[in-house]
RNA sequence: GUGGGCGUAGCUCAGUUGGUUAGAGCGCCGGAUUGUGGUUCCGGAGGUCGCCGGUUCGAGCCCGGUCGUCCACCCCA
């Protein structure tokens, strides 16, 4: 409920302090990782032509821009997602710089779309790419940071999985089952719902998107979301996407040799939306199903060279704070919010406020973070303000003390006192 | 964009079949306490009951619209 005539627009946060403590606290994390894993952090401009978007990125996120005409008549829009923005900051410097690129960023992004749990009209999300490496390697290492992005927070297999798929091999799959070259994008549209939709619904879709009869379109279902490596190897391995299912078996291999095996499954019912996806392509979901998908990513050879950069081969991944936030809530492993203090000055009587001050500065300019009561107040009402800002120590600057050149230091946690010299203070 | 639930103090909520001046707890401010916080006690501020309109002698309560929020669909940064 809002009174004011000036409420926040709907879908967008305010961040007083105890919410930016989490923000903050997530956005620490995945630099953190980042760094570990020796990637540089750039970022680039919230607003952008909309062209960087239109038939790069695919229908559902164009139809639902945060765009406008600008007072200069340019069709603009807020960021959707970072990926676009990437590839063209590339495109005019990746020449000259040695590969593989590692680079994160963690821009607010923003879509027009009505907002419901988890989903908002802005959030900040974690990119991490991987540019210039076509190898599996490259695609295991960006899953590896994605998972560590989670286990920083504390989280642990038994509260996410990634869920591995790879295009290549998903219509390789499909040919394999008769599934006719033009029909793919209907399969991939039924396979990619097959979650929210009850089997006999997704089977009629699938023999009326593919022409295939119910007994096939049942099969392939099936065959599809039950796939592991070894039924792939078994139905496509001496086909001509015998080269990819080997590649998501040295995939998995390297996830495994770096002790993240339990975080991985194969799972070919996932197609993410975005259109320039070429290769491996990943969601992280929390393990009860409760939440949307967490964090997704793939493999996009073709973008770099779309936006009119080098043709560069990219891996990367994108992580929302939203959706995560909830789940450290749930999980109960958001630090509880508390504003710290390292001294807080009480002065007894309002004359001793110069010498209050000196001890005040002397401290913080040593590095201290220091806090007192700006008005003529009581020592009690100063020691509840004191221990309300969270002081860990107060010092209290009075007249019997001065004249010995010394302030009484109290322990706000213990409650015990101390003498300390001013000179050892200043 | 479509459908539904919910909007009372900063927060969580109560409010009788429609009836006088709308309440509680927590929080906030002040006092008990002019050299000592957390506990306790006392007091205070804070509301056009989301907004607009309708029905009625009378609306927080009923009706319509609107805005916000949540849920489902759509779809997913």
């Amino acid at each position: 409920m809002s009174t004011s005539s000036f409420a926040r627009l709907p879908g967008f946060r305010d961040f007083p302090p105890e919410d930016l403590a989490l923000r903050s606290h997530i956005m620490e994390a995945w630099r953190r990782v980042s760094r570990r894993y020796g990637f540089l952090e750039y970022d680039g401009p919230p607003l952008e032509s909309l062209d960087l978007y239109v038939e790069k990125s695919g229908e559902e996120i164009v139809d639902q821009l945060y765009a406008f005409t600008d007072k200069g008549d340019r069709e603009v829009t807020l960021r959707p997602e970072m990926t676009p923005s990437l590839a063209r900051i590339l495109g005019d410097r990746s020449r000259s710089m040695s590969k593989p690129i590692r680079w994160f960023s963690m821009p607010q992004l923003f879509r027009y779309e009505r907002q419901q749990r988890g989903r908002l009209r802005e959030h900040f999300q974690w990119n991490v790419d991987l540019v210039g490496e076509e190898g599996v390697a490259a695609d295991a290492e960006v899953l590896a940071v994605a998972i560590d992005g989670l286990r920083e927070f504390g989280l642990g297999a038994s509260d996410f999985r990634a869920r591995v798929s790879d295009r290549r091999v998903l219509r390789g799959l499909l040919a394999t089952l008769g599934v006719a070259e033009d029909a793919q994008p209907a399969a991939f549209a039924v396979i990619d719902k097959l979650e929210r939709m009850p089997r006999d619904k997704a089977e009629e879709a699938l023999a009326t998107g593919t022409g295939l009869d119910a007994a096939a379109a049942g099969h392939v279902l099936e065959t599809v979301s039950s796939a592991t490596l070894a039924s792939l190897e078994d139905l496509v391995g001496s086909s001509e996407s015998g080269a990819d299912v080997q590649s998501l078996r040295d995939y998995v291999d390297a996830l495994g040799a770096m002790g993240l095996g339990d975080f991985v499954e194969i799972d070919l019912t996932i197609v993410r939306g975005l259109a320039y996806y070429t290769g491996i392509v990943f969601e992280l979901f929390d393990r009860k199903g409760e939440l949307r998908a967490i964090c997704g990513g793939g493999r996009y050879d073709r973008l770099l060279e779309l936006v009119g950069g080098e043709p560069l081969p990219a891996v990367g991944f994108g992580m929302g704070d939203v959706v995560l936030g909830e789940l450290l809530a749930e999980r109960k492993l958001v630090p509880e919010f508390a504003s710290t203090l390292d001294y807080f000055i009480v002065t007894v009587s309002w004359d001793l406020r110069s010498e209050a001050l000196r001890v005040a500065h002397a401290l913080r300019d040593k590095g201290h973070s220091v806090s007192y009561a700006l008005r003529e107040q009581g020592v009690g009402k100063q020691m509840k303000s004191a221990s309300r800002e969270g002081a860990r120590e107060v010092l209290i600057v009075g007249p019997d003390e001065l004249a010995r050149g010394c302030v009484v230091a109290r322990d706000m946690e213990v409650g015990t006192e101390r003498e300390i010299e001013l000179a050892d203070l200043t």
